[in-house]
This record gives structure tokens, sequence and C-alpha cells, in this order.
DNA sequence: TTAAGTTGTAACTATTTTGATTACATGTAT
DNA sequence: ATACATGTAATCAAAATAGTTACAACTTAA
């Protein structure tokens, strides 16, 4: 199992949204962009707006960021999108017998393992700024 | 979204065929331990034999670990049961508009950024072996 | 003030994965 | 031969994903 792609699609926004931030950026436009439909974009822009990175408004056309690239990190984004929830990377089965050893205490021994390993791998979306995103895409399009 | 608790159930079947090695463990037993269906144990225990970590025969009751507990980490546990594919912990969506910069470029961009947020996570998993799992259990045993 | 265009959001759908369950063939040992 | 285990397939309900349609609410401009 995967985490949600509305975690890319978020990113693809936003650096969308910088780059053509000379003109309107609609949901369509978005939309054509990501291949996908208008309303999965509105929705994802949604989260975005109410994590606080971007500015839409409803019946105007178009959206900017709040921040500067280089002060959004792509763990703002997969937070803002909601597709791992706090210490929950891993799920653990529950009730687990209590009258055996290992039923009894496995979940409290793997927690916190599990707990590092997701801390580990957010650390490096929080190393990761928007700005460093847009240079890429720009460095690759300018190569090809 | 959750990794499947494949993972934590396999870690407790492994810890509990080596707590209870004087035994013959079943898969029944271990049903028992878990909370959930022998058929569901077998399943697991099937990839953890095809991954080369414990023995098993049919007909034959009980199973047994073929490595030093300090030889197995939960890496090991984790590629066995087959929760997250190779390079595909997160998603990207596929198609974007190659007519567009960033539809062209973002999926060469993102994919080392995730490939790497990947690889810390499984790097805390290689650095755990089922030995600390199990003294930990039993630590935690004998405290309460 | 009406018309056109956009965002916000709900409802519905197909697909996929999970985890549980049942059933039974296959294999082993007494 | 009987009893018991494992191996495995088929089936099911529940949850999440991603797409689609539809429409209300809002803004701007004619």
């Amino acid at each position: 199992m995967s985490i949600s792609s509305r975690f890319s699609v978020g990113i693809h926004i936003l650096a969308l949204i910088n780059i053509n931030k000379e003109s309107t950026t609609t949901s369509e436009f978005l939309a054509s962009s990501v291949n996908t439909n208008p309303a999965v974009i509105r929705k994802i822009m949604g989260m975005l707006k109410k994590a606080g990175l971007i500015e839409v408004r409803p019946g105007i056309a178009g959206s900017k960021l709040t921040k500067e690239l280089a002060e959004i990190t792509l763990f703002d984004v997969y937070k803002a999108v909601n597709v791992v929830q706090e210490n929950d990377l891993f799920s653990i089965h529950d009730n687990p017998n209590p009258l055996c050893i290992v039923g009894k205490n496995v979940q409290n021994t793997i927690e916190p393992i599990f707990t590092a390993a997701q801390v580990a791998m957010e650390k490096v979306l929080i190393s990761v700024t928007l700005e460093d995103v847009v240079k890429d895409i720009e460095a690759k399009e300018n190569i090809s």
C-alpha cells in the first residue's frame, strides 16, 4: 500500500501556482497539467488553503502562495494533504492476547520503533523546500 | 493510509516462535496470541518461509526460526511480508501533461526525494533486530 | 441586474487493499 | 485408518482512493 498521490499532486499544484504566478491559475488549468478532474484539484486546494499555504476565494479565479517558496517544506505539504496521520504510518494489530507474554507486550515494544522510522522519513521531507523542487524542475527543463 | 499490520503480525509471530521454542508453535496457537484467524497466520508464515526466515512443513505442527534472533532485522521481516514495494512508499500521479513545464518534470524531480525518504525510514528498520524486540518484550514483562 | 465564469462541496461510482472466514486438499504420524 | 497440521483458494465486508457529475455560493463585468 502506498501513500496517496494527493501528496505529489499537492506539490505539483504549489509549484505550478508559483511558476505561473504572472497569470491566473484556475483549478481547470491545474487539472489539465496534473491530468485529472478540476473537482479533485479543488478538493486538494481546499486542504492547502486550510493549512495556510495558499489563498483561494470562492468566485475568484486563481490562487497564490501565502509564503515564499523557500519557507514551505515538503513536510508542510504532506501534513496539509493529510496522507499519513500522526504516528500512524504503520498499523499495529489490535487486541493481541494479554495472557501471552508477546501478546501483552508487542504493541508497546514495537510502537516506538515504528515512530522512529516514521520520523526519519518525515525528516527528509522537512529538509526539502518547494524552492528546491521548483529550481530542479526548471533546471530539468533547461537541459531538455 | 497505513502500512499493513502484516508487518507487526510478522514480528509477533517470529518473536513468539522464539520465546516458545521449547514447545511446538502451531498456527492456531499463534492465532490465539495475535487474536486473528489461523489461516491469516498461515498466510503470513508462508511469506516468512518464502523469505527464508522460518521453517514450516506441511502436516508437521510447529515451526522454527532459521537464523539467530540477532541476525534477523525488522527490515527483513518488512520485506518478507511485502507491505511496501521497492521505491513505492509514495505514489506519484501519472500522465501529467508533458506540454506543461511542471507536468513534464515533476515526476523526475520528486521521485529521488521520495526514494530518499523511504530509504531513511527503512534504515531505522535495518537497525533493529528481533533480538532487540524480544529482549524488550521480556524486559517489559519483568517490570509488570 | 443579469449573465458568465469560478470556487466549494456533496453524492455517487469503480477499483483496490485489507483482514477475516470457510473450506478443503495435501501431508505427517500414531 | 484416524487425527491433526499446513497450504491455499474462494468469498466477503469494510475502508480508502481517485474520478465524475452536479449544483449552490460567490464575484465580476457587461
